[in-house]
DNA sequence: AATCATTTTGCCCGTTGGTACAATAGGTAG
DNA sequence: CTACCTATTGTACCAACGGGCAAAATGATT
Protein backbone atom coordinates (compact mmCIF):
# COMPACT_ATOMS: atom_id res chain seq x y z
CA UNK A 1 0.00 0.00 0.00
CA UNK A 2 1.36 3.66 -0.84
CA UNK A 3 0.94 6.29 1.60
CA UNK A 4 1.75 9.98 0.71
CA UNK A 5 2.03 12.64 3.43
CA UNK A 6 1.28 16.40 1.99
CA UNK A 7 2.56 18.74 4.32
CA UNK A 8 5.48 21.21 4.97
CA UNK A 9 5.51 20.69 8.41
CA UNK A 10 8.14 18.87 10.07
CA UNK A 11 6.80 18.42 12.99
CA UNK A 12 3.98 16.96 11.20
CA UNK A 13 6.31 14.62 9.00
CA UNK A 14 7.50 13.26 11.81
CA UNK A 15 4.36 13.09 14.28
CA UNK A 16 2.54 10.91 11.33
CA UNK A 17 5.77 9.00 10.79
CA UNK A 18 5.83 7.83 14.42
CA UNK A 19 2.34 6.61 14.28
CA UNK A 20 2.31 4.52 10.84
CA UNK A 21 5.76 3.85 10.25
CA UNK A 22 8.70 5.15 8.41
CA UNK A 23 7.52 4.13 5.15
CA UNK A 24 5.06 6.98 4.57
CA UNK A 25 6.59 8.85 1.44
CA UNK A 26 6.75 13.28 1.82
CA UNK A 27 5.78 15.62 -0.38
CA UNK A 28 6.35 19.29 1.12
CA UNK A 29 3.63 20.78 -1.05
CA UNK A 30 0.78 20.15 -3.40
CA UNK A 31 2.15 22.00 -6.42
CA UNK A 32 5.00 19.64 -6.62
CA UNK A 33 3.05 17.14 -7.06
CA UNK A 34 3.01 16.41 -11.06
CA UNK A 35 -0.20 17.37 -13.09
CA UNK A 36 -0.01 14.00 -14.53
CA UNK A 37 0.21 12.34 -11.25
CA UNK A 38 -2.67 9.51 -11.15
CA UNK A 39 -3.14 7.59 -7.58
CA UNK A 40 -4.20 4.38 -8.12
CA UNK A 41 -7.26 2.83 -5.88
CA UNK A 42 -6.07 2.08 -2.43
CA UNK A 43 -3.54 4.59 -2.26
CA UNK A 44 -3.84 7.22 1.05
CA UNK A 45 -3.19 9.95 0.85
CA UNK A 46 -3.24 12.73 4.10
CA UNK A 47 -2.65 16.16 3.33
CA UNK A 48 -2.33 19.39 5.98
CA UNK A 49 -4.66 21.41 5.52
CA UNK A 50 -3.18 24.31 7.42
CA UNK A 51 -0.30 24.63 4.44
CA UNK A 52 -1.82 23.25 1.28
CA UNK A 53 -3.81 25.32 -1.55
CA UNK A 54 -7.19 25.03 -0.60
CA UNK A 55 -8.07 24.38 -4.42
CA UNK A 56 -5.74 21.97 -4.77
CA UNK A 57 -7.09 19.90 -1.79
CA UNK A 58 -10.15 19.87 -3.23
CA UNK A 59 -9.17 18.82 -7.00
CA UNK A 60 -7.70 16.20 -4.86
CA UNK A 61 -10.38 15.12 -3.01
CA UNK A 62 -12.88 15.24 -6.40
CA UNK A 63 -10.27 12.61 -8.09
CA UNK A 64 -8.64 14.99 -10.01
CA UNK A 65 -5.56 13.26 -9.36
CA UNK A 66 -7.05 9.71 -9.62
CA UNK A 67 -8.71 7.74 -7.23
CA UNK A 68 -6.56 7.67 -3.50
CA UNK A 69 -8.57 7.96 -0.39
CA UNK A 70 -7.85 11.07 1.16
CA UNK A 71 -7.96 12.34 4.77
CA UNK A 72 -7.62 16.00 5.49
CA UNK A 73 -5.70 17.07 8.37
CA UNK A 74 -6.07 20.14 10.03
CA UNK A 75 -4.40 21.74 13.38
CA UNK A 76 -7.46 23.71 14.19
CA UNK A 77 -10.27 21.04 13.03
CA UNK A 78 -14.07 22.28 13.28
CA UNK A 79 -16.93 20.57 11.97
CA UNK A 80 -17.88 23.23 9.22
CA UNK A 81 -14.82 22.15 7.64
CA UNK A 82 -14.95 18.22 8.17
CA UNK A 83 -18.36 18.68 6.46
CA UNK A 84 -16.91 20.71 3.28
CA UNK A 85 -14.08 18.03 2.68
CA UNK A 86 -16.14 15.19 3.27
CA UNK A 87 -18.96 16.62 1.03
CA UNK A 88 -15.96 16.73 -1.35
CA UNK A 89 -15.07 13.33 -1.37
CA UNK A 90 -12.50 13.29 1.46
CA UNK A 91 -12.39 9.86 3.46
CA UNK A 92 -11.39 11.14 6.91
CA UNK A 93 -10.60 14.83 8.95
CA UNK A 94 -9.33 15.07 12.01
CA UNK A 95 -6.65 17.12 13.96
CA UNK A 96 -3.11 17.02 12.80
CA UNK A 97 -1.92 16.14 15.92
CA UNK A 98 -3.81 12.75 16.93
CA UNK A 99 -2.92 10.10 19.13
CA UNK A 100 -1.20 7.58 16.86
CA UNK A 101 -4.04 5.12 18.33
CA UNK A 102 -6.45 7.64 16.24
CA UNK A 103 -4.01 7.66 13.61
CA UNK A 104 -3.77 3.96 13.15
CA UNK A 105 -7.46 3.69 13.55
CA UNK A 106 -8.30 5.84 10.97
CA UNK A 107 -6.39 4.21 8.22
CA UNK A 108 -7.69 1.43 8.86
CA UNK A 109 -10.91 2.25 8.44
CA UNK A 110 -10.42 4.06 5.91
CA UNK A 111 -8.84 1.65 3.83
CA UNK A 112 -11.61 -0.76 4.11
CA UNK A 113 -13.35 1.81 2.60
CA UNK A 114 -14.99 4.08 5.55
CA UNK A 115 -14.77 7.53 6.55
CA UNK A 116 -13.49 8.63 9.82
CA UNK A 117 -15.05 11.99 11.22
CA UNK A 118 -14.91 12.95 15.01
CA UNK A 119 -17.98 12.18 17.17
CA UNK A 120 -18.75 15.61 17.74
CA UNK A 121 -19.71 16.51 13.95
CA UNK A 122 -21.45 12.55 14.23
CA UNK A 123 -23.55 13.58 16.87
CA UNK A 124 -24.55 16.65 15.20
CA UNK A 125 -25.27 14.82 11.86
CA UNK A 126 -27.47 12.16 13.75
CA UNK A 127 -29.64 15.12 15.08
CA UNK A 128 -29.94 16.26 11.64
CA UNK A 129 -31.04 11.85 10.80
CA UNK A 130 -33.86 12.51 13.60
CA UNK A 131 -35.40 15.66 11.44
CA UNK A 132 -35.02 13.64 8.24
CA UNK A 133 -36.14 10.44 9.24
CA UNK A 134 -38.80 12.05 11.20
CA UNK A 135 -42.25 10.21 11.30
CA UNK A 136 -44.77 11.60 9.02
CA UNK A 137 -48.47 11.63 9.13
CA UNK A 138 -51.23 9.10 8.44
CA UNK A 139 -50.72 9.47 4.96
CA UNK A 140 -47.43 7.49 5.04
CA UNK A 141 -49.04 4.93 6.44
CA UNK A 142 -51.20 4.60 3.47
CA UNK A 143 -48.15 3.87 1.21
CA UNK A 144 -46.93 -0.01 0.70
CA UNK A 145 -43.20 -0.67 1.89
CA UNK A 146 -42.22 0.00 -1.60
CA UNK A 147 -43.59 3.05 -2.25
CA UNK A 148 -42.47 4.32 1.20
CA UNK A 149 -39.02 3.63 0.43
CA UNK A 150 -39.59 5.25 -2.65
CA UNK A 151 -40.52 7.90 -0.54
CA UNK A 152 -37.34 7.92 1.44
CA UNK A 153 -35.43 8.10 -2.00
CA UNK A 154 -37.26 10.98 -3.00
CA UNK A 155 -36.49 13.10 -0.17
CA UNK A 156 -33.26 13.02 -0.85
CA UNK A 157 -34.04 14.55 -3.88
CA UNK A 158 -33.16 11.33 -6.12
CA UNK A 159 -33.85 11.00 -9.79
CA UNK A 160 -35.62 8.16 -11.05
CA UNK A 161 -33.04 6.87 -12.55
CA UNK A 162 -30.93 7.05 -9.34
CA UNK A 163 -33.57 5.08 -7.31
CA UNK A 164 -34.03 2.80 -9.97
CA UNK A 165 -30.32 1.80 -9.54
CA UNK A 166 -30.58 1.79 -5.40
CA UNK A 167 -33.73 0.12 -5.46
CA UNK A 168 -32.03 -2.51 -8.38
CA UNK A 169 -35.39 -2.33 -10.10
CA UNK A 170 -36.49 -0.59 -13.91
CA UNK A 171 -37.26 3.35 -13.98
CA UNK A 172 -40.29 2.40 -15.13
CA UNK A 173 -41.24 0.92 -11.60
CA UNK A 174 -39.90 3.48 -10.27
CA UNK A 175 -42.50 5.21 -12.13
CA UNK A 176 -45.23 3.15 -11.26
CA UNK A 177 -44.71 3.26 -7.57
CA UNK A 178 -44.84 7.12 -8.00
CA UNK A 179 -47.96 7.74 -9.77
CA UNK A 180 -49.97 5.54 -6.87
CA UNK A 181 -48.00 8.06 -4.29
CA UNK A 182 -48.97 10.88 -5.97
CA UNK A 183 -52.45 9.80 -6.06
CA UNK A 184 -52.22 8.89 -2.25
CA UNK A 185 -50.74 12.15 -1.35
CA UNK A 186 -53.35 13.91 -3.99
CA UNK A 187 -50.40 15.72 -5.71
CA UNK A 188 -49.35 15.97 -9.29
CA UNK A 189 -45.71 15.53 -9.32
CA UNK A 190 -42.37 14.92 -6.90
CA UNK A 191 -42.06 19.01 -6.19
CA UNK A 192 -45.37 19.14 -4.71
CA UNK A 193 -45.63 15.99 -2.87
CA UNK A 194 -42.29 17.57 -1.42
CA UNK A 195 -43.76 20.86 -0.48
CA UNK A 196 -46.13 18.57 0.98
CA UNK A 197 -43.40 16.67 3.39
CA UNK A 198 -41.77 19.73 4.47
CA UNK A 199 -44.50 21.39 5.58
CA UNK B 1 -17.85 -6.72 26.74
CA UNK B 2 -20.71 -8.45 25.56
CA UNK B 3 -21.33 -9.11 22.15
CA UNK B 4 -24.62 -10.69 21.08
CA UNK B 5 -26.27 -11.59 17.58
CA UNK B 6 -29.93 -11.93 16.72
CA UNK B 7 -30.36 -13.52 13.66
CA UNK B 8 -32.11 -16.85 12.62
CA UNK B 9 -29.76 -17.08 9.58
CA UNK B 10 -27.23 -20.09 10.59
CA UNK B 11 -24.75 -18.85 7.37
CA UNK B 12 -25.27 -14.96 9.09
CA UNK B 13 -24.18 -16.59 12.63
CA UNK B 14 -21.17 -18.19 11.09
CA UNK B 15 -19.97 -15.15 9.36
CA UNK B 16 -20.03 -13.08 12.64
CA UNK B 17 -18.40 -15.70 14.50
CA UNK B 18 -15.71 -15.94 11.93
CA UNK B 19 -14.95 -12.35 11.88
CA UNK B 20 -15.45 -11.40 15.28
CA UNK B 21 -14.81 -14.32 17.60
CA UNK B 22 -16.82 -17.20 18.65
CA UNK B 23 -17.40 -15.30 22.30
CA UNK B 24 -20.82 -13.92 20.47
CA UNK B 25 -23.77 -15.01 21.94
CA UNK B 26 -26.52 -15.53 19.40
CA UNK B 27 -30.05 -15.24 19.53
CA UNK B 28 -32.39 -16.47 16.64
CA UNK B 29 -35.63 -14.07 17.22
CA UNK B 30 -35.81 -11.17 19.24
CA UNK B 31 -39.01 -12.78 20.59
CA UNK B 32 -37.13 -14.61 22.55
CA UNK B 33 -35.62 -11.66 24.68
CA UNK B 34 -37.33 -11.55 27.73
CA UNK B 35 -38.67 -8.55 28.17
CA UNK B 36 -37.34 -7.61 31.53
CA UNK B 37 -33.56 -7.88 29.50
CA UNK B 38 -31.73 -4.71 30.27
CA UNK B 39 -28.56 -4.47 28.23
CA UNK B 40 -25.58 -2.35 29.97
CA UNK B 41 -23.61 0.57 28.72
CA UNK B 42 -21.15 -1.10 26.51
CA UNK B 43 -22.99 -3.88 25.57
CA UNK B 44 -23.11 -4.74 21.47
CA UNK B 45 -25.97 -5.81 19.84
CA UNK B 46 -26.35 -6.95 16.26
CA UNK B 47 -29.24 -7.76 14.55
CA UNK B 48 -30.24 -8.69 11.50
CA UNK B 49 -32.87 -6.56 9.93
CA UNK B 50 -33.80 -9.68 7.08
CA UNK B 51 -35.75 -11.85 9.71
CA UNK B 52 -36.40 -9.59 12.81
CA UNK B 53 -39.71 -7.63 13.35
CA UNK B 54 -39.13 -4.10 12.58
CA UNK B 55 -41.13 -3.31 15.81
CA UNK B 56 -38.57 -5.11 17.83
CA UNK B 57 -35.71 -3.65 16.54
CA UNK B 58 -37.20 -0.12 16.68
CA UNK B 59 -37.33 -0.48 20.31
CA UNK B 60 -34.23 -1.77 20.83
CA UNK B 61 -32.69 0.80 18.88
CA UNK B 62 -34.45 3.22 20.97
CA UNK B 63 -33.65 1.27 24.27
CA UNK B 64 -36.39 -0.04 25.40
CA UNK B 65 -34.16 -2.84 26.47
CA UNK B 66 -31.54 -1.00 27.89
CA UNK B 67 -28.54 1.30 26.71
CA UNK B 68 -26.84 -1.64 24.44
CA UNK B 69 -25.44 -0.06 21.35
CA UNK B 70 -26.92 -1.71 18.29
CA UNK B 71 -25.65 -2.29 15.00
CA UNK B 72 -28.24 -3.30 12.32
CA UNK B 73 -27.76 -5.60 9.58
CA UNK B 74 -29.51 -6.14 6.16
CA UNK B 75 -28.42 -8.15 3.28
CA UNK B 76 -30.00 -5.30 0.91
CA UNK B 77 -29.12 -2.20 2.88
CA UNK B 78 -30.01 1.04 1.11
CA UNK B 79 -29.99 4.57 2.46
CA UNK B 80 -33.32 4.88 3.00
CA UNK B 81 -33.51 2.24 5.86
CA UNK B 82 -30.16 3.31 7.33
CA UNK B 83 -31.37 7.04 8.10
CA UNK B 84 -34.37 5.45 9.57
CA UNK B 85 -32.43 3.27 11.48
CA UNK B 86 -29.85 5.38 12.85
CA UNK B 87 -32.13 7.84 13.35
CA UNK B 88 -33.83 5.59 15.81
CA UNK B 89 -31.05 5.45 17.74
CA UNK B 90 -28.69 2.72 15.87
CA UNK B 91 -25.21 2.93 16.45
CA UNK B 92 -24.10 1.22 12.59
CA UNK B 93 -26.15 -0.16 9.59
CA UNK B 94 -24.25 -1.91 7.10
CA UNK B 95 -24.54 -5.10 4.26
CA UNK B 96 -24.75 -8.35 6.81
CA UNK B 97 -22.22 -9.99 4.84
CA UNK B 98 -19.71 -7.36 4.87
CA UNK B 99 -16.15 -8.35 4.57
CA UNK B 100 -14.88 -9.27 8.63
CA UNK B 101 -12.37 -6.51 8.25
CA UNK B 102 -15.01 -4.16 7.97
CA UNK B 103 -16.99 -6.07 10.56
CA UNK B 104 -14.23 -5.79 12.89
CA UNK B 105 -13.89 -1.68 12.09
CA UNK B 106 -17.50 -1.39 12.89
CA UNK B 107 -16.80 -2.98 16.39
CA UNK B 108 -14.01 -0.66 16.86
CA UNK B 109 -15.60 2.25 15.94
CA UNK B 110 -18.82 1.73 17.73
CA UNK B 111 -17.09 0.49 20.76
CA UNK B 112 -15.19 4.01 20.96
CA UNK B 113 -18.75 5.73 20.39
CA UNK B 114 -18.50 6.35 16.79
CA UNK B 115 -21.20 5.57 14.23
CA UNK B 116 -21.03 3.52 11.03
CA UNK B 117 -22.79 4.37 8.05
CA UNK B 118 -21.75 3.98 4.51
CA UNK B 119 -19.47 6.25 2.66
CA UNK B 120 -22.50 7.25 0.07
CA UNK B 121 -24.60 8.19 2.77
CA UNK B 122 -22.52 9.63 5.12
CA UNK B 123 -21.35 12.00 2.13
CA UNK B 124 -25.04 12.77 0.91
CA UNK B 125 -25.68 13.70 4.98
CA UNK B 126 -22.38 15.50 5.14
CA UNK B 127 -23.31 17.32 1.92
CA UNK B 128 -26.87 18.45 2.98
CA UNK B 129 -25.60 19.34 6.71
CA UNK B 130 -23.13 21.80 4.73
CA UNK B 131 -25.99 23.12 2.98
CA UNK B 132 -27.95 23.36 6.58
CA UNK B 133 -25.41 24.75 7.97
CA UNK B 134 -24.26 27.21 5.83
CA UNK B 135 -26.57 30.48 5.91
CA UNK B 136 -28.35 31.23 2.73
CA UNK B 137 -28.76 34.83 3.53
CA UNK B 138 -25.04 35.13 1.57
CA UNK B 139 -26.46 32.91 -1.06
CA UNK B 140 -29.57 35.26 -1.82
CA UNK B 141 -27.66 38.48 -1.25
CA UNK B 142 -26.06 37.43 -4.05
CA UNK B 143 -29.19 36.97 -6.48
CA UNK B 144 -30.59 40.00 -8.74
CA UNK B 145 -34.23 41.21 -7.68
CA UNK B 146 -35.59 39.30 -10.34
CA UNK B 147 -33.81 36.06 -9.52
CA UNK B 148 -35.42 36.49 -6.10
CA UNK B 149 -38.67 36.78 -7.37
CA UNK B 150 -38.22 33.79 -9.19
CA UNK B 151 -36.73 31.57 -5.90
CA UNK B 152 -40.04 32.95 -4.36
CA UNK B 153 -42.21 31.30 -6.70
CA UNK B 154 -39.75 28.56 -6.92
CA UNK B 155 -40.32 27.75 -3.02
CA UNK B 156 -43.87 27.54 -4.04
CA UNK B 157 -43.24 24.54 -6.34
CA UNK B 158 -44.55 26.65 -9.12
CA UNK B 159 -44.03 25.61 -12.98
CA UNK B 160 -42.02 27.61 -15.57
CA UNK B 161 -44.84 28.31 -17.09
CA UNK B 162 -46.90 29.42 -14.61
CA UNK B 163 -43.97 31.62 -12.51
CA UNK B 164 -43.82 33.04 -16.56
CA UNK B 165 -47.10 34.01 -16.50
CA UNK B 166 -47.12 35.74 -13.36
CA UNK B 167 -43.89 37.83 -13.63
CA UNK B 168 -45.38 38.57 -17.18
CA UNK B 169 -41.86 37.05 -18.94
CA UNK B 170 -41.30 34.76 -21.14
CA UNK B 171 -40.92 30.87 -20.23
CA UNK B 172 -37.63 30.92 -21.64
CA UNK B 173 -36.80 34.21 -19.26
CA UNK B 174 -37.91 32.40 -16.22
CA UNK B 175 -35.60 29.84 -17.57
CA UNK B 176 -32.22 31.82 -18.01
CA UNK B 177 -32.97 33.50 -14.52
CA UNK B 178 -33.16 29.23 -13.05
CA UNK B 179 -30.24 28.97 -15.01
CA UNK B 180 -28.17 31.48 -13.17
CA UNK B 181 -29.85 30.82 -9.74
CA UNK B 182 -28.52 27.10 -9.81
CA UNK B 183 -25.12 28.18 -10.66
CA UNK B 184 -25.00 30.49 -7.60
CA UNK B 185 -26.63 28.30 -5.58
CA UNK B 186 -24.26 25.42 -7.06
CA UNK B 187 -27.26 23.21 -7.43
CA UNK B 188 -27.87 21.46 -10.90
CA UNK B 189 -32.30 21.88 -10.40
CA UNK B 190 -34.89 22.80 -9.07
CA UNK B 191 -35.13 19.62 -6.46
CA UNK B 192 -31.66 19.98 -5.30
CA UNK B 193 -32.17 23.90 -4.86
CA UNK B 194 -35.48 23.09 -2.71
CA UNK B 195 -33.65 20.91 -0.45
CA UNK B 196 -31.31 23.60 0.03
CA UNK B 197 -33.80 26.11 0.50
CA UNK B 198 -35.98 24.21 2.70
CA UNK B 199 -33.07 22.90 5.02
C1' DA C 1 -18.10 57.07 -25.15
C1' DA C 2 -17.21 52.70 -23.47
C1' DT C 3 -17.77 49.00 -20.39
C1' DC C 4 -20.44 46.13 -17.57
C1' DA C 5 -24.35 43.88 -15.16
C1' DT C 6 -29.04 42.95 -15.75
C1' DT C 7 -33.11 41.69 -18.11
C1' DT C 8 -35.28 40.00 -21.86
C1' DT C 9 -36.31 36.70 -25.76
C1' DG C 10 -36.04 33.13 -29.59
C1' DC C 11 -34.80 28.57 -31.55
C1' DC C 12 -33.38 24.18 -30.76
C1' DC C 13 -31.72 20.09 -28.42
C1' DG C 14 -31.29 16.37 -25.10
C1' DT C 15 -32.87 14.65 -20.69
C1' DT C 16 -36.16 13.84 -17.23
C1' DG C 17 -40.76 13.22 -15.51
C1' DG C 18 -45.61 11.63 -15.57
C1' DT C 19 -48.98 8.72 -17.58
C1' DA C 20 -52.00 5.87 -20.69
C1' DC C 21 -52.53 1.16 -21.94
C1' DA C 22 -51.18 -2.60 -21.30
C1' DA C 23 -49.17 -7.52 -19.25
C1' DT C 24 -47.18 -11.04 -15.75
C1' DA C 25 -46.73 -12.90 -11.28
C1' DG C 26 -46.97 -13.70 -6.14
C1' DG C 27 -49.57 -13.47 -2.06
C1' DT C 28 -53.95 -13.19 0.65
C1' DA C 29 -58.69 -13.38 1.93
C1' DG C 30 -63.23 -15.01 0.89
C1' DC D 1 -61.11 -21.16 -7.11
C1' DT D 2 -61.70 -16.41 -7.36
C1' DA D 3 -61.27 -11.94 -6.52
C1' DC D 4 -58.02 -8.42 -4.80
C1' DC D 5 -53.72 -6.17 -3.67
C1' DT D 6 -48.94 -5.59 -4.60
C1' DA D 7 -44.87 -5.54 -7.32
C1' DT D 8 -42.86 -5.63 -11.58
C1' DT D 9 -41.96 -4.35 -16.51
C1' DG D 10 -42.67 -2.84 -21.44
C1' DT D 11 -43.73 0.63 -25.22
C1' DA D 12 -44.97 4.90 -26.29
C1' DC D 13 -46.32 9.63 -25.91
C1' DC D 14 -46.16 14.26 -24.45
C1' DA D 15 -45.10 17.89 -21.17
C1' DA D 16 -41.66 19.89 -18.44
C1' DC D 17 -37.06 21.07 -17.53
C1' DG D 18 -32.17 22.66 -18.26
C1' DG D 19 -29.14 24.70 -21.13
C1' DG D 20 -26.23 26.07 -25.53
C1' DC D 21 -25.99 29.82 -28.83
C1' DA D 22 -27.44 34.02 -29.83
C1' DA D 23 -29.23 38.61 -29.69
C1' DA D 24 -31.20 43.05 -28.05
C1' DA D 25 -32.30 46.66 -24.69
C1' DT D 26 -31.64 49.08 -20.38
C1' DG D 27 -29.24 51.44 -16.71
C1' DA D 28 -25.17 52.28 -14.04
C1' DT D 29 -20.31 53.07 -13.76
C1' DT D 30 -16.01 54.57 -15.32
Amino acid sequence: MYTLLISSSISLQDHLAAALGSFIEVLPSLWDLPTATRFRQGDLVWVDADNQDPDLIKRLCKGDFGSARVIVLSSTPNDAAAVDWLGLGAAGYLHAFSTPETLRQTTAVVESGGLWVGVGLMQQLCARFGQIAKPQHDLMAQLTEREREVVQHLKMGKSNKLIAKEMDISERTVKAHLTAIFAKFDVSDRIQLLLKLAA
